[in-house]
Formats: structure tokens, C-alpha cells, sequence
DNA sequence: TTTTACGAGTGTAAAAAAAACACTTTACAA
DNA sequence: TTGTAAAGTGTTTTTTTTACACTCGTAAAA
């Protein structure tokens, strides 16, 4: 009896793709790989590989990106299972999306393949299968964490300025942000510690660095906030 | 090449399992099943089933649900996939975790397996596997779902007072709700429309009966709101 | 050497939203 | 007629959010 519960079950391949959402002084970009394979040989792709039987999803995402990539980033997080019946050609194949949040100046130099590159968002190219609609909602659950907890820590260097952060949450958010307000409701979450250095890069009066206070900014991850600007 | 990609690539069982909500007279309740197979005869579990070959995940999710307990529910929503290798003792097996909602007094008629049951989520008994981690995973879902949308239409009867909806958001939210300012809120939403019958099963006096304008309802679902209550 | 240009930095007042709060009404039952 | 139990109803206070403009420091250009 069990066996059969089990045995007359179908079973089925499960893919894994991940949008990998890096930040840089243009922006927010998202980062893509020219298939190298058919169907779709020469399209552009998110990052994407099959699950083994002796992994769970986070390993197979986090495996699949390293070894596509070379990266290894910080923080994945699964977005949602994608399941029609259709979506792959080929053969009937699950997806499972995940999305990353990675610095992209800080992990350049690890990235070895070729075939993949940064996007803009609004300039990025048409994707294979159902890959544009997970981009999308993965955009949409980005906008909704970046309203309900600290982001930024993944996506900026180590030290960074106020201007870089505002630009940070502006790009997500897709909307401008008052200077002084984004200040005002930062600080008050307290996540954030001023260093006596100043950036020079952007301006000649030079800006302030800023570090995250770990602790402080953890505590808000779990507890979440209101981020309402 | 291409059918190397795929056909190295390991094939799995799915299950799907969903945590239905119900709302009553008591609060918030979750509807479980007496497993009757191996293994784990005999103990407590969601309702699930596997995916097939032909349909997608949604569809799986209604059919199991329709066939395990005759519910026809309105509100079905993905919400995480489980992957954890050893979570199945008999067979590696992915999960995709459903949520539903359904107005308990509406619909127990239809409910035709006599070894589902309802309960009350603090007095719910272990579960198998891990489904008590989807279990709390969906009550925190189903929080953040109260605070940015409406919720209620699908929870409670065609026609309901204002404290029957307060009682559902306090279960919700786990939470005492002031009624001045509860009502206050709702009111500035537009979402409601107040009939002239009133119900007078809880008090003598009787309470102003409502339904919710759908048109208005919907557009909120769409886009949200800020209940911060 | 003075002027210009450019981003950095800073605080307050007005408006909006949320929270706190208590008494009256109704109708049935005792 | 009196007691009881839930329904209904607004205002004030507090908190949060928004709007808004000038000075500072430095490097480059005049």
C-alpha cells in the first residue's frame, strides 16, 4: 500500500534558476547567461541547472551558481516554484527560483564565465521560457523586502556612503527618495555607523563612509520595519 | 547535448500539501487528515497528494483538495517549496506547500472525509514530517497577507457583522483590536457596504449585517493597502 | 587668487495617520 | 422594572510622514 502511494506517482525533473541582483554605481542590475546549450542555444537565460537527488534546493542554488559563475554570494532566498506544464520544450521540468543579492564590484573578479553579463533592468533582453515572469516577481518580492527590512548589506561594498544607499533603495523602490527624510528614517533604525573617513570619489567636498552595525542591522532583519517613504 | 543536459539529470517525487485555513464562531482554524497509509498510519498530517505528469502545480494543489475532502475552496496560494533531503522517510520527495481559505460554516457540508478534522491552531497535534513548519510558515504568510490586503471573503459567510470581522483579523493577528479605531480603518478602505438586517444570534440588541463590495475588494487585493492597526 | 561648480550636509514646520479613550443604546431575561 | 450583555459611536493626543532651502568644502577653471 505504500509503495504503491509512492510507485504510481509520476516523477519529474526540477530545475533551479536564480536572478542574481547585483548593485553598482549605475544601479541595480541583474546578471544573465547566453545559453551555451539547446533548445534556446544563443538566448539569454537566467542562471540555471537541475536539482540532485542527494541535495536540498538551497545547496543545488547555491552549487549551480558557483559553478556557472565562480560567485559566491551572500544571501539566496527561494521565490516560488513555477510548474506549467509546458514551460520547457523539452521535457516537462519544475523550476524553482531563487534570487541573490550580490556587490557586484566586490565579486567581479570572481565571476569566470564569459557568457554571463550585468543588465540594467530596463535594458535587459528578452529571456528564455517562463524566465521573464521570475524575473519580475522576483523584482516584486525585492520591492517588498526593501519596505519591510534593512537591504543593502549584500549589495554595497563594506563601507559606503548615504548617497550609494539612498541610490540603493531608489533603484529598487524605482522612485526618487528626499535626501534629508531618507536620512532622518535611516538613522533612526540605527543601523548604520559613521566612520571619520570620507569618499572623495563622487564629490570634492567628499562624503562620509558608513558601515553597517551587524548586530543591529540582524536584529532588524528578523524583526522587520516600516519602511514607509 | 541537449537530451545529455536533461536526461542526466535526476527525476523526483512532488508532493503537494496545503494548509487549509477556516474561520468560525471559535476563530482561526486549520483542517487536518488521520493518515491512513504508511508511513505514519495513524497520525496527523496536511492534505496531500503527488503531482502528475499533466497538470501544474495550482491544479494539483484544487485537485488533492477537492478529492481528499469534497472542498471546492475560493483562495489557493502558493507558498514554499520543501526540499530538505531526509524530509520523507520512504522516498526522497520535494514538497510544494498550498494555502487555502474557506469559511468553515459554508462549507461543511461538502466535507466528506470523516477523518479530516478541524482545528483550533493552538490545540493542532503534531504533525508528520515537516509539516508543522509549513503549518508556521503559512500563519506567517497569512499575517503579512492581513496587514497588506484584505482578507475575509474568503474566510467569512456572504453576510457577517463588523465584530465577526474584527474576530477574524485578531486571529489572524494573534491580537486585541480596539473596535473604534478597527471599524475607523475598515470604513476609510470603501470595502464594505451595510445592510439594513441586522443579526442577533450574538446580542439582544443585534449588530448591523455586511458584505463586502467585491469591485472595491478586489482593487485593494490589486493594490494593497497599509493596515497598521 | 578669485570665482565657479558640484555634491554633501543639515532641521523644522505642517499634515496625516495612528492610538488612546468612555459613555449611550437596545432588547431580552430575570 | 431592573439588570445584563453586546452594539454603536467621536474626539483628543501622539506619532509618523512629508515638504522644503540654504550653507559648506573642495577642486577646477577663469
Amino acid at each position: 500500500m505504500a509503495l504503491n502511494r509512492y510507485s504510481n506517482a509520476d516523477k519529474i525533473l526540477l530545475a533551479v534558476d536564480s536572478i542574481i541582483f547585483g548593485f553598482d554605481k549605475a544601479g541595480l542590475k541583474i546578471l544573465l547567461i547566453k545559453r551555451d546549450f539547446e533548445p534556446e542555444l544563443g538566448k539569454w537565460s537566467l542562471m540555471g541547472g537541475f536539482l540532485k537527488e542527494d541535495e536540498n534546493l538551497d545547496e543545488a542554488a547555491i552549487r549551480i551558481l558557483q559553478h556557472l559563475t565562480g560567485l559566491r554570494t551572500i544571501y539566496m532566498e527561494q521565490l516560488y516554484t513555477f510548474s506549467k506544464v509546458d514551460r520547457d520544450p523539452v521535457e516537462r521540468t519544475l523550476s524553482v527560483a531563487y534570487y541573490a543579492l550580490i556587490d557586484i564590484a566586490m565579486h567581479d573578479k570572481e565571476l569566470i564565465n564569459t557568457s554571463a553579463q550585468w543588465f540594467s533592468l530596463d535594458k535587459a533582453p528578452h529571456l528564455i521560457f517562463d524566465h521573464n515572469q521570475m524575473v519580475e516577481k522576483a523584482i516584486a518580492r525585492l520591492k517588498r523586502r526593501a519596505l519591510s527590512k534593512p537591504i543593502g548589506f549584500e549589495l554595497l561594498p563594506p563601507k559606503f556612503t548615504m548617497r550609494q544607499l539612498q541610490k540603493l533603495y531608489e533603484s529598487i523602490l524605482d522612485k526618487k527618495l528626499d535626501k534629508r527624510n531618507f536620512i532622518n528614517k535611516i538613522n533612526s533604525f540605527g543601523i548604520l555607523v559613521r566612520l571619520d573617513e570620507k569618499d572623495t570619489n563622487a564629490s570634492k567636498k567628499g562624503a562620509y563612509l558608513y558601515t553597517f552595525d551587524k548586530v543591529k542591522y540582524d536584529e532588524k532583519v528578523l524583526e522587520g520595519f516600516n519602511f514607509k517613504i
